[in-house]
DNA sequence: ACCTGAACACCGTTCAAGT
DNA sequence: ACCTGAACACCGTTCAAGT
């Protein structure tokens, strides 16, 4: 006599989605997430693999929701894209800090976002990029501004960049920089 | 009747360092720390706080290394220097990438290094800077290419910048962008 | 003064048993 | 077909007892 399911994939997601940005990985347990869908965590076994697979889920879907959010801000003039596109990636770092940096797979034990979901997400840059330096400098001017970025919105994450100073400053000042510099030569 | 030590916080340190290389953080148990050190797992608590505060010492420990390494690469000329602390910065990341990443703060319950020892690591690269593009933007320009550099090297450590191509090449044509974007103007 | 075994709380995971 | 309690291995940490 089949029993009906009490919970599934999608509300696991989500449970493991709140709790990773209320307390970090760390707060990821099976048993919270169990207890957040109102079940027992040996029955979280029925729906994802394990805790690795979770938390994979976890990233696939927050890759998917940068996807939609840098797609809306595509621009019809490349120079102001990708201005939008990289603060939208500040912007989606600050509201989801941990799933930030569990997207780029900082955090030991999660896999890694499948290469073409990732790729999904580069692609408004990359047309940006395209319009702007022309197709065969495309690529490494978006890796160049990502790269920084990135590394922008993770020291800034964990404090390594207070050493003073306004921070958005800084940041207005390095783009500001970055795009000239792939804009040059 | 007081025992000998058997061990010390030097060696815990050590064996930790050890052990995160090989396995990443994960691997770090305070079990396999104290069989490597020869002794049971409750008397680590007589040399560290615990776990956290053993991780920590890791952590300053690391940032003493680059710190010597970069300053062995100070160059009298700005621009050299410039390129060889970049350059020290990936090769230190490329040998000891686990504690390269826990330096930067990205896992979880490991405090931050101490603010004037992460400064230190600075200095040359902000006296580089400072003979460069002057005192007042000194700051801003080694952020801008300590943030691109972080950057690139974490993604090309979590294999996120596999979208193909030569990844020295990439770091080449970046890096040239990133000197020439802070020296202008 | 340091080391040890025993113990505790917590976690991920498995499994036989329920409906 | 999904859920559950019981159980297991593993981990960080505490503590009384040894020398």
């Amino acid at each position: 006599m089949p029993a009906p399911a009490r919970t599934g994939r999608e509300q696991l997601v989500a449970a493991a989605r709140d709790l990773l940005e209320e307390g970090g990985v760390d707060a990821v347990t099976m048993a919270a997430v169990a207890d957040r869908v109102g079940v027992r965590s040996p029955s979280l076994y029925k729906h994802v693999r394990d805790r690795g697979g979770l938390l994979g889920l976890v990233v696939a879907a927050t890759v998917e929701d940068v996807t939609a959010r840098l797609d809306a801000l595509r621009d019809p003039d490349p120079g102001r894209s990708v201005l939008a596109q990289v603060e939208g990636m500040r912007g989606f770092a600050h509201e989801r800090p941990h799933g930030f940096r569990l997207m780029f797979g900082v955090v030991p034990g999660v896999p890694s976002p499948d290469p073409s979901a990732a790729e999904a997400s580069l692609r408004p840059l990359l047309d940006a990029m395209t319009a702007l330096v022309g197709p065969e400098h495309a690529l490494d001017g978006a890796r160049l501004v990502t790269a920084w970025a990135n590394g922008f919105i993770t020291m800034e994450l964990t404090g390594a960049l207070r050493l003073g100073g306004d921070l958005d400053a800084a940041w207005a000042w390095g783009l500001r920089r970055i795009v000239a510099a792939v804009t040059a030569g």
